[in-house]
RNA sequence: GGCCCGGUAGUUCAGUUGGUUAGAACGCUAGCCUGUCACGCUAGAGGUCGUCGGUUCGAGCCCGAUCCGGGUCGCCA
């Protein structure tokens, strides 16, 4: 193996000049192809791909050097740029090649356990185990690219209209409400705990009673809670405050960010201002708070109609204060056969339905799975009022609200899919406005906190906060993308009183209220500015600009579904003796 | 915690109704090859069929358990 000596890089491999000089280039070996008396290598880097040639005019000790290079070898090569005697039109230097005069093997590499140029098609297990060289493939490199790109972008938008990067504390108190903290156990204080934030929220809001106004951070938040394609334990918050400010003012300075971004990564016009759904509207048309408004078929209440017949599952999902609504999931390119149905119905009881009824019109007579129940003329009430056509599939749930909403908005995504209906190039910004202030907490049927509990209440609303919670809406707001939420925002309470009231509506205890945000409450009583601000989610907003379908393909090192680490092997076990300083007993095996 | 999908050479996969020696492609090793870029040709090595148990004369295939990975519901103030 060689070393660098006194030589150096001169050009990245995707960036050397298309016309004769003398370069220098480093990278990893992509591929080899050797011809007998002719050796071709493609070296890679984070920029690309350039070939090195070896042939009549390399030296014979230089050209048997080259022969013994394998894949993934780090190299070092210096030569001359020629034009090729054929081009390779898929790579931007497919016109050139380095004929070679000096190589230098750096490290040489042992087979890899898959083949880095075609990782795409390999088991993820595999490649997070080996994450090091599964990033070395071009797609994950120019994944982890743009989302610097984004996080660029974000920085220099937010520094340039006056917002100050400021750091908070990774560990912090522990406040238990909403999701699950990682607790990290204090050696100096025996029994007591700091957690790592889910979100510096608190801290934020803070450093608008210090004055700063303008608050952005890009802040790594954690939550303990249970894995899915788009939700990470740890993931990158782009964090903001503001201070003398509305509601709508965060949103504008959102949108000019939305725009910057979409301009820069993507060079695409995004029209401002973005267009705004009401929560209430979102669940009743897509069955969703974040709905994929790239496409049709939205949800229709038909208790009107349904509800009245004898149908009983219809009739006592109504009786019991539920709903019948339907989708009707369009013709599209091909017909639905009833395997087709019975899996969208399994997977639907899947998800928590009791079962889906449907209509489905594919021969000259729509065929109805409760059309015994049904008396003259009111199946076609229903398809009328639907506005089904032949051709289409009417799937229709009947249970309490929530559950129909989520049902037939799970159902609509996968007729979607299947219909191939999305356009993959287009790009649906929403604001989700109006939020619910309270939610039902089916378990214990007591009210929480549907976002957290410092968010002011919309002032029309104030009047039911004992009354009747369910009608209490908050200045809280979702920015939804393609069916991903990318933000939350709302302004927050700065009275001490009106703080102390949405405490006590949350059923927190004056003993309570002192001892988990007693200083909070505290600091707003020494002149508080009138703020909101926003968490937006890196990780999502850089998955959706790479095209890709799950956080893992942006994040260095992610996560998997149990919140291990492959490559590393985390969490693991610690020695007795640092436990010991921790004052944790060793837990033994039942 | 629930539901669904997957696990067969290094990799991606095939493997019929349970029946002889588990196949292919890529990769790997060796040899040949002067313009390749999915280079080509020849030969070779490479398998506890995730693991454990069961049914059977016989299991990659059937049954049970379990581990690992993925998706999802719950959960995610």
């Amino acid at each position: 193996m060689d070393t660098m000596g006194n030589s150096r890089r001169t050009h990245y491999c995707g960036e050397v000049p298309l016309k004769p000089c003398e370069v220098t280039v480093c990278g990893f070996v992509q591929k080899i192809r050797n011809l007998g008396n002719l050796i071709f290598i493609d070296l890679r880097d984070r920029t690309g791909i350039v070939q090195l040639a070896f042939g009549d005019y390399t030296d014979r000790e230089l050209f048997e050097k080259a022969a013994t290079v394998r894949n993934e070898y780090v190299l070092m090569a210096t030569g001359d740029i020629s034009p090729r005697e054929s081009v390779n039109k898929d790579i931007p230097t497919g016109t050139v090649e380095i004929k070679v005069r000096e190589l230098k093997i750096l490290s040489k590499a042992q087979t890899t356990p898959f083949e880095v140029s075609n990782s795409d098609k390999v088991n993820d297990e595999l490649k997070l185990r080996y994450r090091y060289l599964d990033l070395r493939n071009q797609r994950l490199t120019q994944n982890i690219l743009t989302r610097h790109k984004i996080a660029k972008v974000t920085r220099d938008y937010f520094y340039e209209n006056g917002f100050i990067e400021i750091e908070t504390p990774m560990m912090m108190k522990s406040t238990p409400e909403g999701a699950r903290d990682y607790l990290v156990p204090s050696r100096i204080h025996e029994g007591k705990f700091y957690a790592l934030p889910q979100s510096p929220q608190i801290y934020k809001q803070l450093l608008m009673v210090a004055g700063f106004d303008r608050y952005i951070q890009l802040a790594r938040c954690f939550r303990d809670e249970d894995l899915r394609a788009d939700r990470q334990p740890e993931f990158t918050q782009i964090d903001l405050e503001m201070s003398f400010v509305s509601e709508e003012d965060i949103r504008q300075v959102a949108e000019g960010w939305v725009r910057r971004l979409f301009k820069e990564i993507k060079g695409i016009d995004i029209a401002t201002p973005l267009p705004r759904l009401t929560f209430a509207d979102a669940m009743n048309r897509y069955g969703t708070d974040k709905p994929d408004t790239r496409y049709g078929m939205e949800i229709i209440d038909i208790s009107e109609i349904a509800g009245k017949t004898e149908f009983p599952v219809f009739k006592s999902a109504m009786e019991d204060g539920g709903t019948v609504r339907s989708i009707v999931a369009e013709a599209g390119a091909g017909t639905y056969s009833r395997k087709e149905i019975d899996k969208i119905i399994e997977h639907a009881k899947g998800i928590g339905a009791k079962g889906l009824s449907y209509i489905r019109w594919v021969e000259d007579q729509p065929s109805c799975s409760f059309a015994k129940f049904l008396k003259e003329g009111e199946l076609e009430d229903i398809i009328n009022a639907v506005g089904a056509k032949k051709g289409d599939v009417v799937f229709i749930a009947a249970d309490k609200k929530k559950t129909v909403c989520t049902v037939l908005g799970a159902v609509r995504q996968i007729v979607a899919r299947r219909l191939e209906m999305i356009p993959e190039d287009k790009f649906n910004l929403l604001w989700i406005v109006e939020m619910p202030f309270f939610e039902m907490n089916e378990e214990t049927g007591e009210w929480e906190a549907a976002h957290h509990p410092f968010t002011m209440p919309l002032e029309e609303c104030l009047p039911y906060l004992d009354s009747d919670p369910e009608k209490v809406r908050a200045t809280a707001f979702d920015l939804v993308l393609n069916g991903t939420e990318l933000c939350s925002g709302s302004m927050r309470i700065t009275d001490p009183e009106l703080q102390n009231r949405m405490f006590e509506a949350l059923g927190l205890s004056d003993e309570e209220i002192e001892a988990k945000f007693g200083f909070l409450v505290e600091a707003y009583k020494y002149g508080a500015p009138p703020h909101g601000g926003m968490g937006l989610g890196l990780d999502r907003i850089s998955m959706i600009l790479c095209g890709a379908d799950n956080l893992r393909d942006v994040i260095a090192f992610p996560k998997v579904q149990n919140a291990s680490e492959l490559m590393s092997g985390c969490p693991s076990p610690v020695d007795e003796k640092q436990l010991r300083e921790l004052h944790i007993e060793t837990v033994v095996d039942e």
